[in-house]
DNA sequence: CAAGGTATCTTTACGCCGCTAAGATAGAGA
DNA sequence: TCTCTATCTTAGCGGCGTAAAGATACCTTG
């Protein structure tokens, strides 16, 4: 009486249940919003009983801490082939930001776990734990210094510059889906086009080229 | 038996409750984290039974409205002093934007409940609620024409340059705790260094005067 | 000044939450 | 086959947001 579905690698009695959680959280997540992702309810969705996680995830945090990880990992990728995809490195940083911010628009709420978590983890003692784990920030920072956009000898000047382009695309993202905007959205033509004149006036545009 | 304090004002049997719930929620709010904000902790501390703030307030929400209503006012104060004490026009849009981090450094629970709100709010339909009443945002967009900063013929233009200060701002805000930047602080010699740095490369730093 | 009305606050209760402890179960290793 | 142990369930604690109903004290009207 208990083989629902096929059966494929189910070690235990579920079978990689942490998986089947996060999954079910993730579901829950973009269907119901932040507010209403409860341990119980991901375990309800997951078809086990309210205790059952605490076997997978010490608490709440942590089994949030997995879904931003993943959240993470997407954007990495989301980055990764903006910028393999960018017809210049002097417009590589644009297109990673607009990508950043699509990002954010189309999974608002895991966006907004991910920086829940990271900044609940900062209230920890400090651990070396990255905003993202490498690979975007390095990827930012990375294509600043190939488009002339921080002074590759100076190491300060390269970090304060990646700082200000993440933290620009940050509130960008995070404002991205208020109301005020609509109007402007229109007036440009769309909302990626509302995104890069934004990135525009912030001096995340095509680097060398135009000035 | 009721007359703890000299009597102040007090119409109905507890005199200005809204007023004191506010306070109270303002107070565990700086002092416990957001997370700790509950309804029933605010009418504890201000000693009152847990259904009492419906009588003032339709729902928990309401009352956070009214928390991040005096957060606006605040903020707005301080963008306006920090307008008026800047030495020249060229140099008030990067002082603005200062006083508008350290805000949200010395306030950041009410920053977030700011938000927050600000967030849910935009999820009702539309109503015409700017991001802040009037004054903060119009006087960076009067800072930014004063400035140089936008074309004043150009409404559209002004519009996305206020737009992409104000997100700017928003994301160092956010990020401005992060553990990450110690090091970086420290290069810089202080937290007010740092963020001016940041606006530096946000395009925000002085404006006709250093190109 | 007395009577009635009403705004304010309390008590009680419901269902949900995060989390813990103790018991049942079933796969793994002897 | 027997035991061990990881996994999951049941039961329960205190706290949460909120609604309904009762008590209280001020305000108004006669």
């Amino acid at each position: 009486m208990r083989e629902t579905q096929p059966a494929e690698a189910r070690p235990y009695h579920h079978g990689d249940l942490s998986r089947a959680l996060i999954d079910a959280a993730r579901r829950l997540l973009e269907a119901e919003g932040p507010s209403a992702l409860s341990l119980r309810a991901v375990a309800r969705e997951a078809g086990v009983s309210p205790a059952a996680p605490y076997h997978h995830f010490k608490d709440k945090g942590e089994l949030l801490e997995a879904v931003a990880g993943e959240g993470w990992d997407m954007l990495d990728q989301a980055i990764a082939k903006a910028k393999a995809q960018a017809p210049s490195i002097e417009r590589a940083l644009n297109e990673i930001g607009v990508a950043y911010v699509c990002f954010a628009r189309d999974n608002p709420a895991l966006y907004r776990v991910m920086y829940d978590t990271a900044r609940d983890r900062e209230a920890l003692p400090g651990d070396m734990a990255t905003i993202d784990k490498d690979s975007a920030y390095c990827k930012v920072r990375d294509t600043l210094i190939e488009a002339g956009g921080a002074d590759p000898k100076d190491p300060i000047d390269i970090e304060l510059a990646t700082t200000a382009a993440w933290c620009s695309a940050h509130g960008l993202a995070e404002m991205s889906g208020f109301k005020q905007f609509e109007h402007l959205k229109e007036a440009m033509g769309g909302e990626e086009a509302f995104f890069r004149a934004i990135f525009q006036h912030m001096g995340l545009g095509a680097l060398r080229t135009k000035k």
